[in-house]
DNA sequence: GATGAATGAGGATTCATTCAT
DNA sequence: TATGAATGAATCCTCATTCAT
């Protein structure tokens, strides 16, 4: 009884510190972000995102070993919003029919790209120099194994296909098309081309699948 | 006639010098790309370069304004050679049917992915950095527009289709396919895998057109 | 009280911490100085400076944004001498008759050349370098607004002239005569002579103002 | 007679081969004049130097053993000019009375000033650096020696005065005094102003020395 | 824990000068 | 003698990281 007595005592001061080093990380995270965005990767030294985050450079290195380390927290942030969106929309599509499975998920990604497209266009190209390329591969990966099972599901639908190869197939060019089109093709996002888009890669996935 | 005798006694000289230039340049260029596939874009800092190359920064900066004019000449040296592949690609599949051109572009896409994949990687994880993001555009956009000619041509073999998107669609995604396989999936160039693979690209593309 | 009595506990680290900052910026101008005087201004390198001001260039630049910034602080710092020596002196002089006053100024002209002469040469020789060639204005137009004050004050005993064009007649002769002597004449400083050139200084202004 | 048959045959060669010499001489000095004015102290590098002279860095290099001795070339050959002026005002005034004299020698001071002001400022400006300072001296030191000689023919118009220290005073003065207007002041060039700072420094100077 | 002053290796670039052709 | 490619020491400055307070 006393020990449960004293834990809200305990318990709140503890919490108001985690939410102190919380509130610290996700500062950091997000001044990274913002930094990296709006001034570019060479721009964001440690002490420049320290400053953005309203903490010193040493709070920085309490948090976060290293420079790199942060950049991945970022990636890792944005990847798993991206992958947030992945597993709803495959769990959203699970039992539908591959046309307008597929359709949705085009759509999808298409709109994910747009949740933040400066930060995804930023971390996609700086991305390589943290040697966190396996990184991105943890989230494709994961992706690619979630549309396997749907296409696993879904057997009955498509031609006789090596799963593997066909999710390669199918995910890599969703997200090639996607991604060139939002990060290189703004021109690609009216409207009536952007339909146009997922119509075409929605065709392209689906007779390939079938 | 003196005259003309006297020219190879001038022309040596011009030329020993424009081939010393020449080959001092080429030695930079070089030198470049070997630093950055051997150790990084980190590690390539313009002594060292000079150093690999036998020559002095000065001479460095006498051909070379910046290190990233440097990089940017790796760059357009890498993508001429890819652009040449590109070239003779189409013209030897120019009058062949669409099914068998796709399989021989989607083959040769790999082949060229293997010239220097290495150098092909670090190029393509830099390249955004050196702010010449539009060459490697100038690049697709080439290969784009001759592919485009391509599908003109052979416009009776083609469902009723824009192609303009068309052929964005296919490019993306055989670069997407095979630039993946090679940089990121090297399990997938045994000799098998790799049949596959253009089995299964050029099943999707060819679909995708009929 | 109790927040009294912390006060001395923050107080100090805070001071500690300025005073640190103080003691560095204050080593680097004295270094600064020194190197100028001692080495000339093309030995004057910031690692040098640096070096020589017991911190590390990294604290240098903490301070000052560029090596010309710390040459200008060199010369602010000199300039802001010269100008209290100035101040005074008109302060000084403020009643006295003309003869009294001019004959004063000329003595502490003199004697301020000689409060740090090799720093001057040294900051006279490159303070065009720095494009602070304004900044000598701003020095001589102080002096030169003091003593037209001077002057107006003393109107009954001048002849009738323009206090402009009078001021800069004076000011520019008696800064051209002292800086000479002190820089290029070093064989006019012997007692004797200097005592003769402030006689004929004084003539040459008195009997031009009156 | 042969030998002096040759001559005529050498000689021309010599005299057309010592003429390119002088013009290559020329040129140099002229594009460092020139560079230095246009561009700056900084900005004239050798090679640059070279390039505006139409020649090789090689052969600046076969005519001035270093950019030091380039730029003490540029100097003796401004300085010579002044004091052609000098040499020339100062024979022109040698019979006149002192009051005359001084206003001639004055207005011929800011003529001299005028002739090339941007290469004088500089010269002034960068003279220092070249370790010529006594260089500057020699020029005044040559002035101040005629002017001395011009006091010494009108001594009976003049007070009692030491006439080393009365050179000093009035070549200091004049030189301060237009230099300035000149260089620092370029409100005094108004034809008006002008004309008055003529009365005033000739009042200064007459005044003193009767 | 937090702070921010201090560190110093390292990097890009310049330029006076040399020397092979 | 002219050329201009080559040299490389030297310079200014940045930034990830540490540590005394």
């Amino acid at each position: 009884m006393r020990a449960m007595a004293r834990k809200p005592l305990t318990k709140p001061r503890k919490h108001a510190s985690q939410d102190r080093s919380r509130a610290t990380v996700d500062a950091l995270i997000e001044a990274t972000a913002r930094i990296l965005v709006r001034e570019g990767f060479d721009k964001a030294s440690t002490n420049r995102i320290a400053e953005a985050a309203g903490v010193s450079v040493g709070s920085l290195y309490q948090y976060f070993p290293s420079k790199e380390s942060l950049v991945v927290a970022v990636i890792a942030r944005h990847q798993e919003e991206l992958m947030q969106i992945a597993r709803d929309a495959l769990a959203e599509v699970a039992s539908l029919p591959i046309p307008k499975a597929v359709r949705r998920l085009v759509a999808v990604a298409i709109e994910a790209h747009r949740v933040d497209p400066k930060l995804h266009r930023v971390l996609a190209e700086q991305l390589p120099r943290t040697g966190r390329l396996e990184n991105i591969d943890v989230f494709n990966r994961e992706f690619y194994t979630l549309f396997k099972r749907y296409l696993d599901a879904h057997r009955d639908e498509l031609r006789n296909l090596d799963l593997d190869m066909a999710a390669y197939v199918c995910v890599t060019s969703i997200e090639a098309l996607t991604h060139n089109a939002v990060l290189h093709r703004s021109e690609m996002l009216s409207e009536e081309v952007a339909g146009r888009l997922v119509d075409e890669a929605t065709h392209l996935i689906v007779k390939y699948l079938q």
